[in-house]
DNA sequence: TGTAATGTTTACCAATCGGTCAAATTATCT
DNA sequence: AGATAATTTGACCGATTGGTAAACATTACA
């Protein structure tokens, strides 16, 4: 008889890591579009290419599968604001952190968009993460922008603010996609969006934040 | 024998007038949370308390509410970005902007996810009136601002992405409010966040867009 | 006040939902 | 090869879905 796998002790088959990451790849095709509600088993199924039961052989519920796909999506999310250094100088970590965002943006648009749903839903879901870690990771950013304000290396401005504004212009490109494509018009719908993006919002920000080039 | 309200020619009765608005009002509160496909009749019956063959008396069907909610909600939404003047004066134009966008976020934050929530499916429902309406008010804006630009008033920047910007850091307080919340924590989470929000927003702009102040 | 139109409800429908079960199939290891 | 464990599937379950039919209640108006 079969052993359900969450609760198995033993170690992943090739097989179980193989049909999980089809499994989470189809789901996150779903659920990125839908919401959780307005997802069904049946739809990653048909995308995932295998029967539901099979489905539910990997995950044992709905929301399990979901959980295990936000945990996932979280994690790498949040690398670029890791990876924003307080030792680099403003200007560069600024201009390379909205580079990162938009590349996610234009690179991984269904997980921003599973996101998304999220967080209109209420966080359901994930309301201790960005109570516990994100907000952390946040106040650990928004202290180094505070130094440099306080050092005169940009002009004073509420950190977190600044990070929300540098997090909704940069996800709207892939959350609105939609919406840009159809008021930017097919001549402009290509991939090169991204690269305007990319140069306006450098600069508003740079000037936006007062930094002095050298 | 009763004959649907979508077939009938004659004036709409006192009772057909509130009964829709009562729904529609239910529809926004279910709807915006969990979007079209994740919501149900009978939940909109609930919240609006009345049997769903009731509701499906005052429209026919789910799709038929969810497309009365979004031509009303679309209209408001736009409002703001109409109100915008191409004979004001810069500043004060996208300062108003600015204001007024949050103050719907802050004020009207459910037509603000429902809208989202479409978007992030897609726009199934809505894309002509993107293609169309939406396409062509934002035109027009951007040549005012294109003008602008070229008579020295504000940087040169490409309008359309400012308009974007200013699109997504407004709405960032409805649609992400969860998130928002929880980063800035208990302590910042009043009323006074809007406050703060349009400080810093309205100086990144006007001094990311070097707009000089007199 | 009568009556025709409008509004409301109960009972119900077929389809779809998340999930279970046992049987059948396939992979793994000795 | 044979035994054992892992994987896959078709059939099925009760609950919920969007929507209907018709009886019943209320309103508007002559």
């Amino acid at each position: 008889m079969a052993i359900p796998r969450a609760a198995r002790t033993q170690r992943r088959t090739r097989i179980q890591e193989e049909k999980e990451e089809i499994i989470l790849e189809a789901a996150l095709d779903v659920f990125s579009v839908s919401g959780f509600r307005g997802s069904t088993i049946d739809q990653i199924a048909e995308v995932a290419g295998m029967s539901k039961p099979n489905l539910l052989y990997y995950f044992r519920t709905k929301e399990a599968m979901h959980r295990a796909l936000i945990d996932r999506v979280l994690f790498t999310w949040l690398e670029p604001l890791r990876a924003f250094d307080a030792n680099g100088n403003p200007e560069s970590e600024i201009r390379s952190y909205i580079r990162r965002k938009l590349e996610m943006a234009r690179d991984f648009p269904r997980e921003s968009r599973l996101f998304a749903n999220e967080m209109l839903q209420g966080a359901p879901h994930v309301e201790d993460e960005l109570r516990g870690p994100l907000k952390s990771l946040v106040d650990e950013k928004a202290e180094v922008i505070r130094a440099w304000a306080k050092a005169g290396k940009i002009a004073k401005c509420d950190p977190y603010h600044l990070i929300f504004s540098i997090w909704s212009t940069t996800q709207h490109y892939a959350d609105f996609d939609v919406q840009v494509r159809a008021v930017l018009g097919q001549e402009h719908s290509g991939e090169g969006r991204f690269e305007d993006a990319a140069r306006y919002l450098e600069k508003l920000f740079v000037d936006g934040l007062g930094i002095r080039q050298p």
